[in-house]
DNA sequence: GCAACAAAGTAGACGACGACAACAAAGATG
DNA sequence: CATCTTTGTTGTCGTCGTCTACTTTGTTGC
């Protein structure tokens, strides 16, 4: 009925998700509170009520992305059957495909994390990464890695897959080659991987 | 003789360094064109003399700190001797030391480049990144690294270096475990590609 | 030498932003 | 239905990037 009620009703989501829509079109940077609040309808100092500042708000784009970026994991990985290859390829592709089309969003989720460890962001980061314990921890039981903390295996996979995502997103390889470029990266990594002999 | 001459004489790389200092410091975020007056001492608008905004002021920083990346991977190379795994072994560890020492550089310098990939900043990039070229190039000669173009061939191992970057600064892993990372990744790196058999 | 000109720095203004405080409206609670 | 809390509004402050107009210094040609 009223076209503006006087209380938004669920103002702090309806700031979530068009952030997240600014972050994607314009980068970080150029996500301004008061546009915001502009956008949404509201007063310029509304957001304030949910966001105690910039950095808040921030910190929940960040929150909301590791749990976007964990389900996508969880599903590329359940969707790829049982064989420890194919999840390992699915795994790898859905992190590189999300890294580079939320590209912000990845840059806005890691920037958050280097001063508070603690608190719910962390714990969403977590979860996300679980997948890739998993999946780790699946090679390892076949023989096809070798053996160790998978979270110290995992590493060195997990940072192909981040550094390849930055080579694509910052124009240094073309995004058409980026398939192939992961296939290389993960065949490379089993071959290095196994221990030696069988 | 005058305590501040009207001409300050060379404000530009006075300029450039205290931002380089500021950006190191502080993040690039914070990096603000009237506080860096300040600091050299001249007038808000003073920069506007040599950078037309901030973004320009930017480009050079980037610039700057490509030059300074290739010195250092160069150096590092020419001090491992001969040998072809020494020699790739000191350029990962120098590309990564950079990568942590100087993150916010890199991350400065990583963000420009999507824009406009011509002029200057292009081509001292280029030049930072021949050292890696050639390192490559010699281990395909010894038959150490499977045979292709050097720029493919490398691109992994480059996305794995640029990959733990991102982790030591995104806090993932502690900045101790540094070495022990990289040295694991080039062992895994080498013995992946490596062409099966001898 | 000096007049004209270019280069380099200054002064002031504008609009936008993040942050803050004081106030008002709408719900919830007793 | 009176009170308290939540949520949104209005107004202000200091800072920032950018722009325009002006001033000082150095250079160049006659």
């Amino acid at each position: 009925m009223n076209a503006r009620p006087y209380h938004h009703g669920n103002l702090r989501t309806a700031l979530i998700d068009q952030a997240e829509a600014t972050v994607r079109e314009r980068g970080v940077e150029q996500l301004s509170l008061r546009e915001l609040a502009r956008q949404v309808g509201v007063s310029h100092s509304a957001p304030r009520r949910h966001f105690a500042d910039r950095q808040a708000l921030l910190d929940a784009l960040a929150e909301d992305g590791f749990e976007r970026l964990g389900a996508q994991l969880r599903r590329a990985v359940d969707a790829a059957g049982g064989a420890f290859e194919a999840r390992l390829r699915a795994l790898a592709g859905a992190y590189v495909r999300f890294a580079t089309r939320d590209a912000a969003m990845l840059e806005l989720m890691f920037a958050g994390k280097s001063r508070e460890p603690s608190g719910a962001l962390h714990e969403v980061s977590e979860r996300a990464f679980s997948v890739m314990l998993e999946v780790i921890a699946q090679g390892q039981e076949q023989g096809a890695l070798e053996q160790g903390d998978p979270e110290r295996v995992g590493l060195v996979l997990f940072a192909t897959m981040q550094g390849i995502a930055a080579l694509i997103t910052g124009g240094m390889v073309d995004a058409a080659g980026l398939d192939g470029l992961v296939a290389d990266a993960i065949t490379n990594f089993l071959r290095g991987s196994r221990v030696a002999v069988a």
